[in-house]
DNA sequence: AAAACTAGCGTTATAATATAACAATATGCT
DNA sequence: AGCATATTGTTATATTATAACGCTAGTTTT
């Protein structure tokens, strides 16, 4: 089991950096991974991704909306974002919490792996795990269910240590 | 692990009853919990509580306020609604799929269990499990990650048996 | 090169979901 | 009855998301 931080403490910051690079050098990533997969990571589609790897927290469309606009001439409105945040939902770049309706980065966006979130109620900081036993176990849940399992939400809300 | 349905296929119907009673008899159960509790079940609860236990998918808080209006004199607006869904949320009678905005009963209100959920996409039929190992795992990652966890979403997209 | 096609984005409007704030009424308690 | 509290009514608005249509620029086809 892998445990990855998205948040404003500064030790997780500085270990977060660690693991996944600068924005930066994530946007670069992204641009590989487009290119393998002959996707266009446009202007737009670029400062979106930009603006969820920069917040601390995870962040709304709305919120993403407001600092598109205070950032340059472009107009914006709510389809500017949704649209950008399908495509990124797509190709694997971000996830979406459902319980909280916010957009955070996804930490290893080659692996096209699903996650279960740990959403802090009191800092809003989220921890991504890829926990594999996990998903077996939903697997044989469906399983026995006769179920064909597409897509799954695992998300956690409560108080992370620091907040403790 | 136990798998309960909440469906519009016949045989899961059938099944359904066998397995928790009828709309009248649920409503009891839920006066019997309430009273222990010192909770009142009131007539306006009573009702939202009944649509829910009679629609035969997930039904979202707008379509219950419809139905609210249809079924007689009351006046209802949002706040009725989302009232009355709190406090049967609160008591365990039903739970919220956030993943698609919307409200199916609970097999167990007595039993206070989380529970995972198969959604299927094609005929909107809920599995309920509660699924005591996958609840063991999630505790596990969550100490792991020094979490301490208050509430679980999981939420399984897909396709049932029978629309496969 | 002209025409047809397409992906991406702009723009306007609206749908769908949820809550805040305050007023009125019902219920339980002493 | 009088008081406190819980519940519901009512109005207004916040928040989240999508539909529908048009424009532009780049690409493909002829």
């Amino acid at each position: 089991m892998n445990i990855c931080a998205h948040t404003h403490h500064d030790d997780d910051r500085l270990h977060s950096v660690h693991e996944h690079g600068s924005v930066k050098e994530r946007i670069k990533q992204a641009e590989e991974i487009c290119d393998e997969a002959g996707a266009r990571l446009t202007p737009l589609r670029k400062e979106v991704l930009s603006l969820i790897l920069s917040a601390k927290a995870p962040i709304g469309a709305y919120d993403l909306l407001a600092k598109l606009k205070n950032n340059n001439e472009r107009p914006a409105a709510p389809p500017t974002v949704y649209r950008s945040l399908e495509f990124l939902l797509e190709h694997g770049f971000v996830h979406r919490l459902t319980s909280i309706n916010a957009f955070i980065p996804c930490c290893h966006p080659r692996e096209g792996h699903q996650a279960a979130f740990l959403i802090c109620q009191n800092c809003h900081s989220v921890k991504e795990t890829s926990a594999n036993d996990l998903f077996d176990q939903l697997k044989s849940i469906a399983d026995q269910g006769h179920f064909q399992a597409q897509n799954s939400v695992i998300e956690i809300s409560g108080m992370c240590q620091q907040c403790q």
